[in-house]
DNA sequence: GTCTATACCCAGATAGAC
DNA sequence: GTCTATCTGGGTATAGAC
């Protein structure tokens, strides 16, 4: 099956891996116009500014990770936490090694103020929502922590596993890190 | 008492705070000159580029935090795994408030491969070897994970905390989050 | 819709006077 | 040791021909 992509189509999905692996800054609209095949000032007929192809990934990423997690979650109803927070994870570096704090830092540092609160608006409901609504099932009342809070804590101990020849975790599995997270490093004093 | 800093340190001081901020390509030599009150040239005199700058931040910043790492880990033999991983965090972010993923980051991918492997031996020293110690003292023989991958975890789970005007970790308290890495979010099943 | 040519800016770094 | 002036290169973005 020959993939017969517009130029736009082509553009966005180079520029998505640029951005997400080495962020905003380090991606030149030369490397992106050189991998897509054509010329950078080409990029300029298909967007307006380098920050508009930027908006135009996020969006299309949110999209197609907020659908297939809202699936993940609802269609592993019997699951365990730890199964579903596993499949979570693999489904994440598999098909989106996106790497976590420089997306979130470009979002907020990188971003003009007017595009800021749309792109957190649909990070949030992408990436956070799904998650929030799967602890929101386990969590007894009186846990000290909100669903959201442990949501994004959630993030921050499998961002370095996501992302692409990270090497921060050096031996670690996706089991490892899941069972870590739910279950800590030492038994309770009960 | 009058501080009677050199241009030398000043330099190095103002530099510290924007690469452990912002990151190496993020901050131009024009901002640090600006900022120690010289000229940007002037920076050239007291280093040869930009990159021996970064060196001279980290090397200084990584004898400090391994020195104090050190210190807090042996002053503390008596105290509870979750009492000295607290006050670990708790000086990480009052006196070295450093972006952890762009300092990595910084590390691995902006600095020339001739300096990598220093300036990620000290960084190894300083951050990690004072925690893998640590966690020696409490792990079991049949802990499925090293405590190297252990300290990594950890570290990963903090930075957002740590950081400046990060935003990511919304409510969370230092004490909720050595709780959540210690014992985790649910109790085993024994 | 894609190209060549180029404007414009900001970066790191150097030359040379004082 | 610090300055002014300047070089060189890379970045984003625009003009205009085809």
């Amino acid at each position: 099956m020959i993939p017969r992509m517009t130029t736009k189509e082509i553009i966005l999905e180079v520029a998505g891996d640029l951005f997400m692996d080495k962020g905003f800054q380090a991606t030149s609209t030369r490397e992106i116009a050189m991998k897509a095949g054509i010329t950078q000032p080409n990029l300029y007929h298909h967007f307006k500014t380098k920050e508009d192809i930027y908006i135009a990934v996020l969006e299309k990423l949110s999209l197609e990770v907020r659908e297939e997690l809202n699936h993940l979650v609802t269609s592993t109803e019997n699951g365990s936490l730890v199964e579903r927070l596993q499949g979570i994870l693999d489904y994440l570096k598999e098909k989106h090694p996106v790497n976590f704090f420089i997306m979130s830092h470009d979002m907020t540092h990188e971003i003009s103020s007017d595009n800021h609160q749309h792109l957190y608006k649909i990070w949030q409901e992408a990436y956070l929502a799904p998650i929030i609504r799967l602890f929101d099932e386990y969590l007894s009342e009186d846990f000290p922590l909100s669903s959201n809070d442990l949501a994004r804590y959630y993030y921050a101990t499998i961002a370095p596993f996501i992302q692409k020849e990270s090497g921060f975790y050096k031996q670690i599995t996706s089991e490892q890190i899941i069972y870590l997270f739910v279950y800590g490093i030492l038994d309770r004093e009960n």
